[in-house]
DNA sequence: CGAGTAGCCTACCAGTTCACTAGGCTATTC
DNA sequence: GAATAGCCTAGTGAACTGGTAGGCTACTCG
């Protein structure tokens, strides 16, 4: 499950990425046009900065821009850094690993073996996703982004 | 996410799927082999049963058996009864959509077209995998399952 | 310089879910 | 009819979710 917290943070850094320029957004303006709670979205926002996604600039004029360039923001990377680690089960995860205390051996499970080609998949499209692509299959929408992947 | 719960009924049922025949296997035993809290399980147990993907009988000599043939039995089934639906977001669920309150266009929301596309490999793996193919990729593990989907 | 703006930071909170546990009831078998 | 094994309802503590509150700090512009 994606939770709000990752939505919303998604969602921001797509409006971030479609204004493109160095002009700064304030926090308000992307939480009235985004439909987000304004201090919760600053609290992810805070977030993705300490993750150097995002830059801001306080005062008048102020606001937040992207902390790099859109192609090499991915959706695995907000997506990490908002909800946690992307596999089903932790004893499959590569960034949090973690052996399950009820697996004698890890080899031999069923459920390892199946979310593990689960985990795979999520982290195949989330880490092969930048936040370009996704404006990219926006803009053509009408006629069904074939090929989305490099 | 997977939760316990759902990790639990697939490995009790993956149990079941082993022992084969149809003598049914008490609780308590299913519980000590596959180090599941005893009580837990008999929840899981009973709402699996609910659904049809076990059946018990009560009494000496009782316990639970697999309520229809193994290879009938896919993950996704499991997965969705214990939690719910696969997708990670209700607006691209097939079994439990709704839509997002805050999403003007759901055609042009960019999270919800890369989150459908997780949901369709999720579904893809889970619905197509039944517990008969886990087990027989359990016993052939050495030499790398390939070729697992029909 | 100083007023206003806009982000920073800490704390708190209600509601829900998770992972169990307790304990009695009921059906079945021998 | 006693033992067995599943059925069923309830409860519970801890953690997580999705916010809200409110003051502080840095920055800009006149």
């Amino acid at each position: 499950m994606l939770s709000r917290r990752a939505k919303y943070g998604l969602k921001a850094l797509l409006a971030l990425a479609r204004t493109g320029g160095d002009e700064p957004t304030r926090i308000s303006d992307l939480a009235r046009d985004e439909h987000i709670p304004k201090k919760f979205l600053e609290l992810i926002l805070l977030e993705l900065k300490g993750h150097g996604l995002v830059a801001s600039r306080k005062g008048v004029g102020g606001g937040y821009i992207l902390g790099k360039p859109a192609d090499l923001i991915t959706m695995g990377e907000v997506v990490r850094i908002l909800d946690g680690p992307l596999a089903p089960i932790a004893c499959v995860s590569q960034t949090a690993y973690e052996r399950c205390p009820d697996c004698p051996d890890e080899q031999a499970c069923g459920v390892r073996f199946v979310m593990k080609q689960v985990r795979d998949g999520i982290a195949d499209i989330l880490d092969n996703t930048a936040i370009t692509d996704v404006i990219a299959a926006g803009t053509t929408k009408k006629r069904r982004a074939a090929g989305r992947r490099s």
